[in-house]
DNA sequence: AATGAATGAGCATTCATTCAT
DNA sequence: GATGAATGAATGCTCATTCAT
């Protein structure tokens, strides 16, 4: 008669208050009454909220990360991937994995919750589970933008993180401001905007020092 | 003896606390026992936690607003501005404002708490606030970019800020994940490094249409 | 080893703190650690200290109007019954509901403090959910007292509910006032001196509409 | 410029406050903003909120004292006065004085919340300070009706004053219960209607004892 | 005579968690 | 595997009152 289990009808509950309201803001009562489901039914499963806020985590991240770990296996094997084909392998595995279950923002709304850092525990985990991915990751853009200083590097990819994660963890304040310019845009028309940013940015060339700071001087901090 | 007043206290307390543990983590009662203060004096000055929110907000954004304004009521005195001259302009009134009191990376930090919108009554607050400023920057930037495509200005912009506030607001991440990338790093030498994205995205031509989705056939979302 | 359950006491120690202090005067503290049961009980077992305060009205009230409903139904089927009878009727069922747990005394106050309209809500309940049983109940009092004016009628059946309600709200008033007079008396025999006092009321002749104020003509108001 | 002393300021709110909402209900917060005076301006004026409840009574309470104890006093000189002149004396200085400032719906209501007991203080002033005239009242009553048993003249007076306290305590429920009924009938009528009540009641004959109480064997009370 | 600021005690309510069944 | 009952701690907030000015 009843399909899902208790377990998934929580995750599932869990999941959109989370991304709607943010963990803290969740009351696990709020949780199992959406999920139809006794309170302490949480506890039982789950054993505690922390470990379900990384179960909801890893039941999008798992997919993905195996998926775009399998991807990267498979650039490493041939000769160096560009620059396009990795950010296009990237793009393709989140709008692929993410359409199992839930859409592209919720992910990235988790994610960037997960960045934002309340809850402290949660980068832990994500450090802990995926920090191998990454660094794959992190190695072949070294190699495709082999001219861009190693501390540019850095931070220009954490500026990508931001946009797209930021971008589309506040799609819908957006689209409250901007009615007109958001209503109908897919997420999938959106993965198309950010592709040339990412290219523009990571191959823009590195600044010489002498330029980095015009405003130096002025500041006092 | 006693020099800062009890509001002062109140907020210094507030935004450091708001900034390291977001502000639902934060309770009247840690704020006002780190400000040795009454813990009614907070409503007694304030009236709710939501309206100290607001006001810890106001006291960081009230003097950029009011620096960025005039400096944008100049700009559009002479001449349209260069998109150069506007992103230097932005950049400098945000460092230079907030080293009043407390670095940038509050003043970020508060924005993207702002933005990723747990706290709903906030973002109506800063659009209600705000909203005239930030249409004239939008105006000025659309003068010095005619020949991207509305939507993809709309779009960029967006991506811009979500990096910057990002990497703001998730830099103590970033030093604890790297610690040697990111250790003495100061925050005005984080402006070189933005500066050169934000022009590379904003003159990187726009998309012809054909190219703008690439994934789109892929996937089923 | 527990006879009693939670809801139950917690029921026993509210209606015996609301009726010696009144609602507001009584917090949920004082209730719980009367009750000898945890503060959180109270949100449990009854959501709030509103609904608490309804679910003690209904444990005196419910098994009133029943008694009192069938009685009423019984008279119904037979020739309209004479006013001595209606009035011995509700009587009985008072006195016999009531001192199933607490006395009359208990059940008087409750109803005067409904009336006397601090918690607005309740009056709201009250109406609600005995409507219909008062309303029997003053039709079969129009059909006894056919030569009453309905206005007067209106009037004079307040009065009396009034003087009932009143006189056993504060009946410890009087007792602290008038120690001989009020001392042994039991709450069945202040019954018999209610009597006379409705059934003369009632049965007084209407006014004549010169008659009706003779003060008026000395009257601002 | 601005006639009203602030302590009259605050007398009339917290009437108007009081009789509305009940003594616990109103903060001194809400009377001093109603009041438009300084929250502090309360303690100064008359030390404690107990205090100003008392204030508010004896404004109401020492200029009825003072008609109606002259009027006593006139009537105790000629020859003992008859029932009737008794109550339309009682009647015409309730509504004479009352109307110096405010109805006499106020007056009862207050005479209503302070006999219905919360704020137990109040009992004991109202006690203090009015019984050598509430005496008096009631010696002539005795002697006006002699034939009386002076345990049923006890009852029935409390009775009388339940009925007419409670009724115009709760005017505006019942306004709220029967519009027809009560809408236009201003308090002055209301006096025509208790007129005949408290006649019948005060003249029906003393009950028997054998009378009673034909409930008692029945309940267990 | 009046007041802005401050305070300690108390409020109803909600929280995640536990546990016997 | 699941649950109703219960709990201790903490939440934001309001209270009457005080006091220096």
């Amino acid at each position: 008669m009843e399909q899902t289990t208790t377990s998934e009808r929580i995750l599932d509950a869990a999941e959109a208050l989370f991304v709607e309201h943010g963990f803290t803001e969740t009351s696990l009562r709020v949780i199992t009454r959406k999920a139809d489901v006794n309170l302490a039914a949480v506890n039982y499963h789950f054993g505690s909220k922390t470990a379900l806020i990384q179960a909801v985590f890893a039941r999008h991240f798992d997919p993905f990360a195996e998926l775009f770990g399998a991807a990267l296996e498979r650039l490493k094997a041939d000769s160096p991937p560009s620059l396009d084909v990795l950010i296009d392998t990237l793009i393709h595995c989140a709008l692929n994995t993410s359409s199992s279950h839930g859409d592209l923002r919720v992910f990235m709304k988790l994610l960037g919750m997960a960045y934002t850092r309340h809850q402290p525990n949660l980068r832990e985990y994500l450090q802990d589970h995926y920090r191998p991915l990454f660094a794959d990751f992190i190695d072949l853009v070294t190699q495709a933008t082999p001219r861009l200083r190693r501390e540019d590097r850095f931070w220009r990819l954490h500026f990508l993180l931001g946009s797209i994660v930021f971008t589309l963890s506040s799609l819908d304040t957006l689209r409250g401001m901007h009615p007109g310019e958001t209503g109908h845009m897919p997420v999938r028309a959106l993965a198309g905007q950010v592709r040339p940013m990412v290219l523009a940015t990571l191959q823009a060339p590195s600044t010489d020092s002498a330029a980095i700071s015009p405003f130096s001087q002025e500041t006092s901090l």
